[in-house]
DNA sequence: TCAGCTATTATAACCAGGTACTAACAGTAT
DNA sequence: ATACTGTTAGTACCTGGTTATAATAGCTGA
């Protein structure tokens, strides 16, 4: 027969059927069969194989999602995905800059998402219940760009006054080229009641 | 008649029937009904005298909202409302710590936080196209906990190299009670190219 | 007292964007 | 031939509405 040459393979048509769907949520099947040159009932079987919701319930997820307070903001817990941790000793994380962390006009990071990186990583490092940031000394030497991969690395340096302070040294790099240095005094509870002055309390089990 | 003791006159049944909505957009017509005591008509006029689109329609808003990567954080520009700004002089913000901003378990604010509302003030305090944090040194004074109001005032203290550096200062309150404090030097380009080793951009027109 | 008004309810037709099911047909494999 | 896969078609039904038209109740002013 005249197969037509549009004709996909059933594999070929439900990985362009999922990707056509995830970078447009907000396609109709009817929209689908136009662009996969099949029946509407194909798309429909299709979704169906691949479990993928129809339009509506898409639509109702991503409402529910980002009408969730909580898990609608990504700086809830530690920026940047943990790699490598050896607690009270040091730890690395990895974390990419993005659309939503540079200015638009120039595409440098903003300060602080990279501070909230290796803040979040010195708080992280410390193992104890509750660990507070008191002071913490920082230089930026030199722009993060958009797509860049920021890799904090954290060292404790000295547990002192009574285990109740700790500092931790991170550094931040853009491949082998360093790009934020961070002096972090963290204030730690040794299970007793929250010390004053401090910032950051970790939940941790 | 015997008016039932449930009916409410028109305002206050708009009023109730916002506020349901509001708090619970994922609210049928349906359900309206039922919580308002009148029919599914009386309910769909409201809607339509009040502007409220019908549920499909404001998850279809909520679902685009949340897929839109630049509206969809809130950190994008600067963080904390102005409240006053002398450029090159002084700066005033405030920004309200909510659920989102805490440890869950102990209420207590993220640093980076409130960093990021001091670090932003004190990049758009200063008068110029391009500014980058270069380096800070900051120190928390007290935690700041949930629902409190964090007001910072920036002042700019010197402008020296050849333009090129700012130094600025930050303290932070909650109810005249010092919370945090830092000293920043931001990079600014005279309209230059861009100076190595900061941090910040800002768009301003 | 009665027309005129607003508010409410009822009824029906229609819509988008589906689900669920049943059937038919083409091509291929056994 | 038979069976099986993939595709298409058609129908009934669903939710959560819209739009339009009409009927009813209650109040108001003249």
């Amino acid at each position: 027969m005249v197969r037509t040459i549009e004709r996909l393979p059933k594999r070929e048509r439900h990985q362009l059927l999922t990707s056509l769907i995830e970078d447009n949520p907000f396609i109709t099947d009817q929209e689908l069969t136009r662009q996969l040159k099949v029946s509407i009932q194909t798309v429909r079987l299709d979704r169906l194989e691949l479990g993928i919701p129809e339009l509506r319930e898409r639509m109702k997820l991503m409402a529910e999602r980002s009408y969730d307070p909580v898990r609608s903001l990504p700086l809830h817990e530690i920026i940047g995905d943990i790699v490598d941790m050896q607690l009270d000793h040091s730890g690395i994380s990895i974390f990419e800059i993005k659309e939503e962390h540079v200015f638009s006009r120039t595409g440098i990071a903003r300060g602080h998402h990279v501070f909230a990186q290796a803040n979040s990583l010195a708080v992280a490092v410390i193992n104890d219940e509750i660990a507070l940031t008191a002071t913490a000394d920082i230089r930026f030497v030199r722009q993060v760009k958009l797509g860049e991969k920021c890799i904090a690395k954290a060292y404790v340096r000295s547990i002192s006054g009574g285990r109740s302070k700790a500092k931790v040294e991170v550094f931040s790099y853009v491949s082998d080229e360093m790009v934020f240095q961070g002096s972090f005094v963290i204030y730690r509870s040794a299970g007793e009641s929250v010390i004053e002055g401090g910032m950051e309390g970790a939940d941790r089990n």
